[in-house]
Order: structure tokens, then sequence, then C-alpha cells
DNA sequence: AGCACGCCGACT
DNA sequence: GTCGGCGTGCTC
């Protein structure tokens, strides 16, 4: 009889990462397993926890030492066993705190809540009463502020008071009333025929429930049926039905309807693809695939049609997909495909629609989960096929703690389960490919659009000499040219303003004044809107200066483009044209998205104007022509990287045009014409730009050639942050091998965010087998200088080093 | 993370 | 003398 309990405790901290002992009081001795939560007393306070262990005894030495585990949450365990496990190698790799995977995993109203509140005992303390206002308890954070911290303090110290800290679960079910008929058919009748002649709605009432199959009735159904809540009082008083809360499942789409779809035929690329696929699924053994296929060469018709087939033997499957790309027309395509066995799962869900579709995948109600980076933690038990569409996309690595890249996730559960991994990319991350082209990973492609479809030609507009022939406006000669033929022959347009690296900044023309954030080392944003600047990385504005403050001249002005001005730039070359605009503004409010963009499906614009969230995912047969504003804005941010996100963008974007009958055109404006990556987006030649790209890495030696980490130091104080950085590169150093090498110590290229200065250094390595425990050891010696301000984080494979 | 414990300066 | 500041260590 397990007699012990070994639990993870809920404070993210690294002195705690790891179990404690708990004795589990004899009622529950059979009932706690691993994986389920429990409250246990950790130093005076209650904390939540996760049995990651039961034991028949305790390697603490002071056994007197062990408390009991006060409270559990679970009948049973919201962790399996593989999650407990994936959870310790998350632990270790990626030197996360356990607490936090774990919570990760799990659907955030499955987190504890804490209360903490004072009991009243000696009730002659005349002043303790008068504060409590008569009653036994009161909230600790009614006081928390107040002048009254030192009395209870001392009313503490002599037994007066208590302190109770109470932990709780979040999860609450979602209730709806509904009604219960307690009658008989007979009772019915008799109970009919005993109402009189003015009751003429209970007569109604009680014969729509003669007329009732099931017992129990929605309240809002039988108010639609046009019975009104004052009669429903009435025959409940009579006893004649009951009215109750009944639980029920959030259901996102319950007010869809979804079109039954059915497999299309494959072409014989596809079939291809989709035999060998199918073929690993048989044998059942964990391989990774890189499927690289064109733009519109029908990569998600073989996710499906692989899907069906794990489902077939009796298997279960993870689609993931960037976040931007959950559109509404991709989980369409989902939900008709297979139904209610498909789970959703993404950021646009409220808690407890959340909690719901995880449940409903917990009880094996789901064979199908569809997600964005997190539903990779997905509760299913028995996977027979995970897919990563879009694998090369950033969204997928989670850049704060815990620090983890779906990827990883994905390939770490497909061994566990024996299972195929299938990562899709029309422009795989330079790695993965690295990797297919080792042998690593199988490579498979699809290397021509549906249909034979051709791609899109696509132009390059150098900005350059628009400039030069006088023309300062967003919208090149031939962009605007191609926009009006659109809209006379009602064909539809997309442009995309390329946000990354950019944004609306105040300048003054005549002394170059930039207004930066006094409390990051970033300059301010202008937001049309309330005419203000803003700092978008701790939200401090400032109303816009009417004079440059530091030569006081009146010419200060905004510089750079944001969507809103672009839109009124075009209406004034193009008045009558009809635009949908998609950026944070328009689309911020829940269901905004999926509305305009059936707007635009609907051809109720001429233009969809958007930033990269329209880069992905768009399929609409009208659209023939796709306008970059501005490529090159991704190739000025400080990242080895940016050539490649570009290259991406740029097919990605490109790919939305004529993927249906009509034939698609793309503009691409640019300052940097001659940029391999512009140019090779031009005629989407992948490998072309891989093999470039590939021996620019080679020579700066960046992934993936090295393997790197990046150590971050902040510090308020300036000079102790750069001391620090400066000793733990030293460290290193020392330590590391010699081939391994250190970029740093250097300031972070936003040198200062929130008041706090940054500092750091990237380890560029190829055989470190102690790394980990080397920077673990880092942490470990300056955990505790958290405290004087100071924090120090490892990110191994960095996607940003902002 | 919190909280207690403990060691120092400035007050009744 | 003691109240309360915050540096340090511990939590099964």
């Amino acid at each position: 009889m397990p007699i012990i309990a070994k639990v993870i405790v809920d404070t993210p901290a690294m002195t705690v990462d790891r179990p404690f002992d708990y004795l589990i009081p004899e009622q529950w001795q059979d009932v706690i397993l691993p994986g389920m939560r429990v409250a246990v007393p950790f130093g005076p306070r209650q904390l939540l926890g996760y049995v990651v262990a039961v034991a028949d005894v305790t390697a603490l030495t002071d056994t007197k030492k062990l408390k009991e585990i006060v409270d559990i949450f679970d009948v049973r365990p919201v962790l399996t066993p593989e999650m407990l496990a994936l959870g310790e190698w998350m632990a270790q790799d990626s030197l996360n705190f356990r607490i936090s995977i774990f919570q990760t995993m799990l659907p955030n109203l499955m987190r504890g809540s804490y209360e903490k509140y004072f009991v009243l005992k000696n009730w002659d303390n005349t002043a303790a009463v008068k504060l409590f206002e008569g009653s036994e308890t009161l909230d600790w954070k009614a006081v928390k502020d107040s002048e009254f911290v030192t009395a209870l303090q001392r009313w503490i110290q002599a037994g007066d008071i208590e302190t109770v800290y109470r932990v709780s679960s979040k999860e609450t079910k979602k209730t709806k009333r509904a009604l219960k008929n307690c009658l008989t058919e007979t009772e019915l009748i008799a109970s009919l025929e005993s109402l009189g002649n003015q009751a003429k709605a209970q007569r109604k009432c009680l014969a729509m429930l003669l007329e009732l199959e099931a017992t129990e009735l929605w309240v809002d159904e039988a108010k639609a049926r046009g019975i009104s809540d004052a009669v429903l009082r009435s025959v409940a008083e009579k006893g004649w039905v009951t009215i109750f809360s009944k639980e029920i499942d959030r259901d996102p789409y319950a007010n869809h309807h979804f079109e039954k779809s059915e497999p299309l035929d494959l072409t014989t690329d596809q079939e291809t693809v989709f035999q060998r696929i199918f073929e690993v699924q048989r044998e059942k053994i964990a391989k990774t695939f890189l499927l690289h296929g064109v733009t519109g060469s029908g990569k998600t018709e073989v996710y499906l049609q692989t899907i069906a087939e794990a489902l077939k033997l009796g298997k279960q499957a993870i689609m993931l997909v960037p976040e931007i790309a959950l559109t509404p027309q991709m989980v369409e395509r989902f939900k008709s495909r297979f139904g209610k066995k498909v789970a959703v799962l993404h950021s646009a869900l409220s808690a407890g629609e959340r909690l719901d579709e995880w449940q409903k995948i917990e009880r094996e109600e789901a064979d199908i989960v569809v997600g964005a980076r997190s539903a990779i933690f997905a509760p299913l038990t028995n996977i027979g096929l995970i897919i990563i569409d879009e694998e090369h996309e950033a969204t997928y690595k989670q850049e704060d703690y815990p620090r983890y890249h779906a990827r990883e996730v994905a390939l770490w559960r497909a061994q566990h389960h024996q299972c195929p991994v299938v990562l899709g990319s029309a422009t795989p991350n330079v790695e993965s490919f690295a990797r297919a082209t080792k042998g690593v990973y199988e490579l498979l492609e699809l290397p021509e659009r549906v249909n034979n479809r051709p791609l899109p030609t696509v132009e390059i507009v150098d900005l350059k000499d628009e400039l030069r022939q006088g023309n300062t406006s967003s919208f090149s000669t031939v962009l605007l040219d191609k926009i009006k033929d659109r809209q006379q022959k009602g064909e539809q347009t997309v442009l995309m303003l390329n946000r990354r690296g950019f944004a609306s900044f105040v300048m003054c023309r005549d002394c170059g004044f930039v207004p930066e954030c006094p409390n990051c080392s970033i300059t301010l944003t202008y937001h049309k809107l309330r005419h203000q600047l803003k700092c978008h990385y701790c939200g401090h504005q400032a109303p816009m200066p009417p004079q440059c403050p530091s030569c006081q001249s009146e010419h200060i002005r905004q510089y750079g483009t944001g969507t809103q001005k672009i839109e009124e730039e075009l209406l004034e070359l193009l008045p009558d044209i009809r635009i949908i605009r998609m950026d944070v503004d328009t689309t911020s409010r829940k269901g905004a998205h999926e509305k305009l963009l059936t707007a635009f499906g609907n051809g109720e614009a001429d233009i969809l104007l958007g930033t990269q969230m329209i880069a992905k995912g768009l399929d609409f047969p009208n659209i023939t022509l796709v306008g970059v504003l501005n490529a090159d804005t991704a190739l000025n941010v400080p990242d080895f990287r940016a050539s490649e996100r570009t290259f991406q963008l740029l097919t990605q974007v490109s790919g939305r045009a004529g993927r249906h009958q009509l034939l698609g055109e793309v503009v691409i404006q640019t300052f940097n014409p001659d940029h391999y990556s512009i140019q090779l987006a031009q005629y989407q030649n992948y490998i072309a730009f891989y093999n470039q790209e590939m021996g620019l890495r080679k020579l700066t030696g960046y992934p993936p050639y090295y393997l790197t980490a990046l150590i971050q130091v902040t510090s308020t104080d300036e000079r102790k942050g750069e001391e620090t950085i400066a000793n733990i590169t030293g460290f290193l150093k020392r330590e590391l091998n010699e081939q391994t090498i250190l970029l740093g110590p250097t300031p972070a290229p936003i040198a200062k965010i929130k008041n706090r200065y940054r500092y750091q250094c990237l380890i560029k390595y190829k055989v470190e087998p102690n790394l980990r425990d080397v920077l673990r050891r880092v942490l470990e010696t300056y955990q505790k200088e958290i405290r004087n301000g100071l924090t120090v984080s490892i990110d191994f494979e960095p996607y940003t080093m902002m």
C-alpha cells in the first residue's frame, strides 16, 4: 500500500523544482495515483501540487517532517504517465520548471486558485470583532493594504485569530436551466382536465409535455415554444415539473452547421506521398517525414486522408497549425470531414470552452485534435499520427517559460507512441530541410499544384526607381494599374503590409529627433486613433508633441506606414474601391476575423488589406492579384533568420493568388530587389534558396551547422547586469570546448525594456555533452540574485534574439 | 514565490 | 529597551 506521494508543488522556483514527499491519509491510500492534483501544506501555506509518483517509503531522513496531503482534486489522473515522463524530459532538456510544464499541459482552469483569510477565535477581542464586522472570517485581500496589518499580526501571536490558506480548483461547469416532467402520461391527462378554462397557457404547456418524447427539456426551448417563465413557475409550484440546472459542454461550434465532405481524388504525387505515410502508419514506427509541397499542392487533403487512415487503424491524430492559420476555413475542413470526432484548441476559446474541449479529448469523445502550439499536449492516449502544418512557423516555439518547441515535443510523443510525424511546408525551416537531406527525416515532395495550376507570376518592383520617377506613394505604378484592372474585372486583390521590424514612428524633419520610450530602448509608435505615442514593450503612453522637444521645430511628423494610412492612401487614388482591412485593430473582437474573411469571400470587397496575418491559409478562388507593399522590412532585423523569414513570407503570400480556375499574379515592392531571398521568392525556388542560405549559414557558423543557446541577463542595475553577463561568459569559456563559439557578452538588440537593462551571450556549439549541466550551474549560481532585480534566462535554439 | 527568522539602526 | 527595516534560508 503506497503511503508516500511525491509531489511537485505550485511554486515556479529552482530551489523547489523537485518532488516533495507527503503522507497519504488512509482513506486515499488506494485512490491517489500519479498525475492527480492535490492540495498540500508547504511551509505555512497550502499549495496545489501534482503527484508524480507514489511509493512505500520516503527517502527523507527526518520522517517527522512529513506532512499529509490535505485534499485531492481529481478522481482520475489529469496527467497520464506519458505526460509525466514528457514533463520530466522537458525539464531536463530545456531547463524548465516542472510545475510550469505541467500547467501548460492542462487547461488554465485546472490551475489552483488560492485563498487566504483569517478566522476569529477569540470573540472577547472587541477590536477584532469590530474589524471582522461581526463575521467569523475576514478575507486577506480586504485588509492587506490597510493599517490593520500590524494589529492582525499581534492577534495571530495572541491566538485571537488564525490564518487559513486554502487552495481550490478553478474548474466550473457551464449550466443551463432545464425542466423535467414529473408526471406520467395518465397523470398529465388528469392534470390537464383539472385545469380551469382560463389557464390557457398552462394547458398549452402540459399539451407540449404530452407530445414530448423525452422527460427533459431546456427552459430555452420551452420559451421558444411560447411557454413563459411565469407559466413554468406555476406548473413547477404544482409539482408537475421541476426546474433544475443541468451541466452542459460549452461547444464553441454549437451554432455551426458543417456540410459533410468526402475525400477528394488524389493526384499521382499526392497518392505517392499518401501511400508512403500510410505504409509507416501500418508499420507503427516512429518516423519523421518532411513534406515539402509548393503552395496549393494539396497538402491538406493528404493530411485529411492520412488522418482518416489513422482512425481506421483504431488510432488518434493530432494536427498542429499556426495560430494565425487556425481560421474558420481550416476548422471547417476538418469538421466537415470528421464531424464530432474533432476537438479544436486555439487561443480564441474562453477558459471554459478550452476546458470542455480538453475534457472531450480526455473522455475519448474526440479522436482528432486540431490546434495551435499547446495542442501538442492533447491528452490522447493512442496516437497514430502527428501532423505539423507550416512547420517552419515561429509560433511553434514558445519563447517564454516554459520554453519548448512543439516540433520537439511532437517527436518525443511520436517516439512514445511509435507513430509517424509529418512536418509539412512549402518553405521548410532550413534546419528541418537539412535533416531531411541527411536522412534524419524522410523527404516527401509535392512539386506541383493540384490540377496543374501554374504558380503565379511574380513581378518585383524596385521602389528606388519609383522614387526616382517621383512616385512617393505606397503604390508603384505597376501595382496600382493591376489593382484597377482587377477591380474592373470583378476579381480580388490581397495586399500585405509587412509589419515585422517596422512600425510607424515619429521624427523631426529639422533635427532628426525620434521620440523614444523612457523605460525601453525602443522608438515609440504613433497611434493615430488617440493621436498618441505608445511603447509596444511596456505600454508607456505620451501625447504626440506639437513641436520637436529637442529643437522646438514644428516639422515633427509621423513616418512609416500603418494599414490605416495605406487604406486612406488607396481610397484617395481609387475612391470607389471597396477595402476590407485586417489588422489587430479590426480583428481584436471575438469572431471579427471570421466575419471579415466571410465578407471578403462573398465578394463584398475588392481588396483585402492586412498584415502578416493574411499570408496564410487564405483560399478564395477569386483572388488573382497579391501585392506586397514592403517586402524588405523583415530583412533589416538583426537576426540570422531574417532572409529565411522574408523568403517564407513572400512565398506564402504569393501562394494566395490563382489557386483555382483563374491565373494569379504577384507584385512585390522592395528597396532590395537584388537580395536573394526576394529574387528566389519570385520563382518560389525553395531549393535554390536553401542552397544559398546554407552556404551563408556555413560561412557565418549558424544553425544547422552549429547548435545555439542564448543566455540573457536582465537587471535593474546597469553595472550589475554587465558584470554578471561578463562573469557568465567567462565561466562558459572555461567550462566549454575550445571549438565552441561565444558571441558576446553584448547588450541585447533591445538594450532596455521596462527599465531593465538587458545583456546576452550566444553559445554556438557542435558537441557539448555537458552543456545542460554547465548551464544549470549558471542558473543555480544566480538564482538568489533574483531578489536583487537580476534574472538569468536560457533559451535553446532561440528564434528571436531581440 | 512567500514567509519566518534574525540581526542592525532610530525611536518611545 | 523594542519596533520594524530587509538580507538569508527553507519549504516534505
